[in-house]
DNA sequence: TTTAAATCATACTAAATTAGTAGGAATTGA
DNA sequence: TCAATTCCTACTAATTTAGTATGATTTAAA
């Protein structure tokens, strides 16, 4: 599983993005002491979320970044895998020893932690970046 | 977030276990050798499994492990929470310096992670050891 | 035109966690 | 008695994560 606070910060800093998106761009420094979260640490995670398109950059001085897209139309999932790669319990097929080699019933659980896998990422794609900025409960069906 | 190998293994044991409980006393020789797992990494796993009344073993010659409840009892949040201590992706409130300290706009993004957490306790709730041993669907809604 | 504020990029390192080993004691059926 | 087994604790190797270090590049503004 890959989720950490690689993935927390990425969405900590997106929320602060959108929070303070109209007044031009923000600097990563502004969110690190903001979010508190060591700057060389956001500068990594803002070079993945700019490859990812989630983000763009302005050079220089009174620099900073903005949301490529509004806060509606980014969901979690696109932040999470930016920086995360992925969310994947197991890692089967690609070599036999680790994870398992999917047949006999080696593989009982496999299954389980598919439809796990499922369900996370189906959460994080229900999510917008707007809902947490509004921070209005998420998910109450 | 805590879900690794451990929790998996132990819930891969669980299922083994359910599968060849009629035959008494499972080892975990046998169940090492079916599931890959090196035995010691086991016999740590089945302490956990054993202090939280999921197994009682057998021990001396011909001993083993039998379930303590039937399958169809035992949820996988069961056996997740006996080796895996938790999930959960924040911990707040303890120290103001890791997690975050509850206040003001630094943790916009902690009803997030508190929900996914829930989601997560939530698929595991649901989900029986007699559902993996049948390996019919789970959670096909 | 200089300077300071910012991004861009890569490589390195320390800390923590995970996964697994080692070693041996205790128990018990055959 | 002996072999198979659980029980228990401590140690260690490997991996991953989190964070630093270093320095180049860009650009607004003084």
């Amino acid at each position: 599983m890959k989720l950490t606070t690689k993935g927390r910060y990425a969405v900590m800093a997106m929320a602060d993005l959108a929070s303070f998106k109209d007044q031009g761009p923000v600097s990563l420094s502004d969110i690190s002491l903001r979010q508190n979260i060591s700057l060389p640490y956001l500068e990594q995670i803002f070079l993945k979320l700019k490859n990812n398109n989630l983000v763009k950059s302005v050079r220089g001085a009174k620099g900073g970044y903005k949301l490529e897209l509004s806060p509606d139309e980014i969901k979690i999932s696109n932040i999470i895998s930016a920086v995360d790669e992925e969310v994947k319990m197991l890692n089967c097929k690609k070599d036999s020893k680790k994870g398992c080699n999917n047949k006999s019933s080696k593989c009982i659980t496999h299954n389980l932690w598919d439809q796990l896998d499922q369900h996370i990422n189906n959460f994080f794609e229900k999510v917008k970046l707007q809902d947490l900025v509004k921070k209005k409960q998420i998910l109450n069906k």
